[in-house]
RNA sequence: AGCGGGAUGGGAUAGCCAGGAGAUUCCGCCGGGCUCAUAACCCGGAGAUCGGUAGUUCAAAUCUACCUCCCGCUACCA
């Protein structure tokens, strides 16, 4: 192992995955801050000075995107989530030391000073691209303002990842046959020119890096195969108003903050024109933006420096932890490890965005002078059912919701954080939550402190005084499992760190069933005292170990202790240290859920489930509905341009179109849009896939006249054979019908 | 079809990265105990040749190769 265990004398920095002020917070987000949350907990109780540090997201397209289809500025939009999140995640315990925002000045500032350094130290350089641009619209169009073909695979791909096929990241300018998103017109590439970051020359350094990279398996596996393969430069602006403009060295910080306040008024009085993206101005002055993924891990940076600007640098210290001694400038990329001066610096994330965190960012930071991160720990997602979340079909357990069943989050904490090992992922079910709760928190822990506290109150006012102390054989449990604690830190295993308090609870009902306290009380009160003083120590230092899971439930045992202080300050030494000889009668630290709560639970989801799916469907209809007046209103503005290029006749011919009669039509399961329809085109009986589905009442289509492309190549769509292609015109899929009777079979020409 | 993750007693999970006592924990099942405790708790038991095949090794759930099956995300106007 290269690095120290925990605890060091360095100061650490746990950070969580910035949330996208993008839409609310489900259960499935929740796993990787309450992991985060009861990491750095753990490492405080290890004794690790530590500062726990995140923030929103406030960039990028998507936002931009969303805040236009509300008609409000991106900023407006962005900070009400931020707002939002804010408050939601201490209801979780979730309790950052700092938690900002990319947007804030401190951010803004702190990225152009770094990207200013990278620059300086000749880590980026100018490249003309082509740039996907709308000519009708006149603008730009960044990352997923575009979609188009993966140059790699083929596969249909957003403008900056292959989402769908291969995975691959795609840099500006690279996917081909480009359309916008916005307005649908099929996009043109115009050469501009952008900033790029030398990720390339920092190959040998990344190497290294990930070879001493601690955390979980997945996020040093994945990135292999770019950090060993090929390291492309990476593009690090883009054509957009909305985010922190490029630092160039002849414009003072003012005068560009002023400028993105001019651009939110831009936009939001501009917002009917749907425009978002930079517009080229005139003189065609570049105005860039820093993409996305550069300002947001900076967040990481600027959260610590504003708990700093809070509590002092004698408190903690952000340049000691961030800085540490900055690598000279001609040693950067070599793959010498940085001098370990800097702090402990561990980030909590989803595994999602394993390769951000893990290239792309260390490789900033390196570039900069600035310290290396020392784990990242990767989770895995949360499942309902078996079956991912999915959002837009209300598919979730949102967070709003759990705790307006009016659960408490130690219980939640508790399920998502030791359900399974960090990077695997976890299905979340009403039934397995009720499960562990009332078997291990009510039936192990809560149990357990609640028989030895309340039978200590009765018949000693408190841990019975008169006892030397802890037994040998007690203590040493205890004492092992503090190790476990400390041995699952280091082993970045929140799963473990929980488990260790879980199973002293489980040796604490083992020892007071064993020694029978309630049979000794009268005839050897001595021996009973001594149990119940060992019953007493236990509960504590369950109470110590078990806070980073459950804070809430063991500040409730501290108090029911009688205990001074704050069992979320106290160390691990506390575990042993004598418990008080006076308490009052305990309260029950967890309830029990019954299986009417659990019915219910699922009863609700379940119908929730079926509609908003049922909502979906009318969402979309409704949309249709409008896009047809829109589409008659706009007159021929929105139509596809007439096709330059003239076919011959011949070519023409090369078509065999044919009428046809459907015969039956169904749904294709799973699909949305796509139906499977049978047609008699005379000669023979044709299954065809049409994306229709949605558009028309199927049934109707039976009998109907059918125009039918019949040699077209055949194709599988969702599996299901299409030998053929149904005509239909617009967006609406108007069927092509016959005027006539014509019969089945008849060729058209 | 592509990418990713899995396959361990009836169900759910750990262990595998750093191979070595026929294997963890939870739920369920069977039998017993206790009554301090939120019908909680404790003890004992049945039950898996760790997906398959072939290798490496003195030794493999753990390493290698191939295969099968499952799941997730994608798949959509042909």
């Amino acid at each position: 192992m290269s690095h120290e265990d925990f605890p060091t004398e360095q100061h650490a920095v746990v950070t969580c995955g910035l949330p996208y002020a993008n839409g609310d917070l489900h259960v499935g987000h929740l796993r990787t801050y309450v992991g985060g949350d009861v990491f750095a907990r753990a490492l405080r109780k290890l004794g690790q000075r530590t500062a726990f540090v995140s923030g929103s997201d406030m960039h990028g397209t998507p936002v931009a995107v969303n805040a236009e289809k509300e008609g409000v500025d991106p900023e407006t939009f962005a900070l009400r989530w931020h707002e939002k999140y804010e408050e939601t995640f201490p209801r979780f315990r979730v309790e950052f030391d700092n938690y900002g925002h990319t947007h804030d000045e401190t951010n803004a500032e702190l990225t152009r000073e770094i990207v200013r350094t990278l620059d300086e130290r000749g880590y980026v350089y100018e490249k003309d691209i082509m740039v996907a641009y709308d000519p009708e619209e006149d603008q730009y169009l960044p990352d997923r303002y575009v979609e188009g073909t993966c140059p790699y695979c083929g596969a249909k791909a957003r403008g900056d990842e292959c989402d769908e096929g291969c995975q691959r990241h795609l840099e500006p300018g690279e996917v081909v046959d480009p359309v916008s998103t916005i307005t649908g017109n099929p996009a043109e590439y115009r050469e501009r020119t952008h900033k790029f970051f030398r990720v390339s020359e920092l190959q040998e350094y990344l190497q290294g890096f990930i070879d001493r990279l601690e955390g979980t398996a997945n996020a040093r596996n994945q990135p292999r195969e770019w950090i060993e393969g090929e390291l492309q430069d990476w593009c690090i602006t883009r054509d957009m108003d909305w985010g922190i403009d490029y630092p160039e060295g002849s414009v003072a910080p003012e005068e560009q903050r002023d400028g993105d306040g001019d651009s939110a008024e831009r936009s939001s009085a501009d917002h009917s024109s749907g425009r978002s993206p930079r517009e080229e101005t005139v003189d065609g002055e570049d105005d860039l933006v820093l993409y996305v993924w550069v300002d947001a891990p900076i967040e990481y940076v600027s959260s610590t420096k504003q708990y700093t600007e809070r509590v002092g640098s004698d408190v903690y210290d952000w340049e000691a932890v961030w800085k540490g001694e900055d690598v000279s400038e001609s040693d950067a990329d070599s793959g010498a490890r940085p001098t370990p001066s800097g702090g402990e610096i561990v980030h909590v994330i989803g595994r999602d965005i394993i390769q951000h965190h893990t290239v792309f960012w260390p490789a900033m930071l390196r570039a900069a002078g600035y310290n290396e991160p020392r784990a990242v720990m990767a989770s895995g997602f949360v499942t309902l059912g078996g079956k991912g979340f999915s959002t837009s079909r209300n598919r979730a357990v949102w967070a709003d919701e759990y705790l307006d069943e009016g659960f408490d989050p130690d219980l939640l904490r508790y399920y998502i954080a030791t359900n399974g090992g960090f990077q695997q992922d976890v299905d979340f079910s009403w039934e397995k939550f009720q499960e562990r709760v009332n078997g291990e928190l009510v039936g192990t822990v809560g149990n357990f402190v609640y028989r030895s506290l309340l039978f200590a109150h009765r018949n000693y006012e408190g841990a019975p005084a008169g006892v030397e102390g802890v037994s040998d054989g007690v203590r040493e449990r205890i004492e092992g499992a503090v190790a476990d604690f400390g041995e699952a830190v280091n082993d970045y295993s929140v799963r473990e760190a929980g488990g260790a308090a879980v199973r002293l609870a489980q040796f604490g009902n083992e020892y007071i069933q064993r020694n029978e306290p309630w049979k000794l009380v009268d005839d050897e009160p001595e021996a009973a005292a001594r149990v119940i003083y060992d019953c007493v120590q236990i509960a504590k230092a369950v109470a110590v170990l078990f806070e980073p899971i459950a804070p809430g439930a063991c500040e409730r045992l501290w108090e029911d202790l009688n205990e001074d202080g704050s069992v979320h300050e106290v160390g691990l030494d506390a575990a042993l240290e004598p418990p008080a000889e006076r308490f009052d009668e305990p309260t029950e630290l967890f309830e029990k859920i019954p299986d009417e709560r659990v019915e219910e639970l699922n009863e609700k989801l379940e119908a929730r489930v079926a509609e908003a799916t049922a909502a979906d469907e009318e969402g979309d209809e409704a949309e249709d509905a409008e896009a047809t007046a829109n589409d008659e209103e706009a007159g021929t503005d929105d139509l596809e341009p007439l096709a330059d290029q003239r076919i011959s006749f011949e070519e023409f011919q090369a078509l065999d179109l044919r009428v046809g009669e459907i015969l039956d039509a169904e749904g294709i399961e799973g699909a949305d849009k796509l139906a499977k329809l049978t047609v008699d085109i005379g000669l023979e009986e044709r299954q065809i896939v049409a994306g229709i589905k949605q558009l028309h009442d199927l049934d109707e289509l039976v009998g109907e006249r059918v125009i039918v492309v019949a040699n077209l190549e055949r194709a599988e769509l969702f599996g299901v054979e299409s030998n053929g292609m149904l005509l239909a015109a617009g967006e609406q899929a108007d069927v092509l019908t016959t005027r006539g009777d014509a019969v089945p079979g008849t060729k058209v020409r």
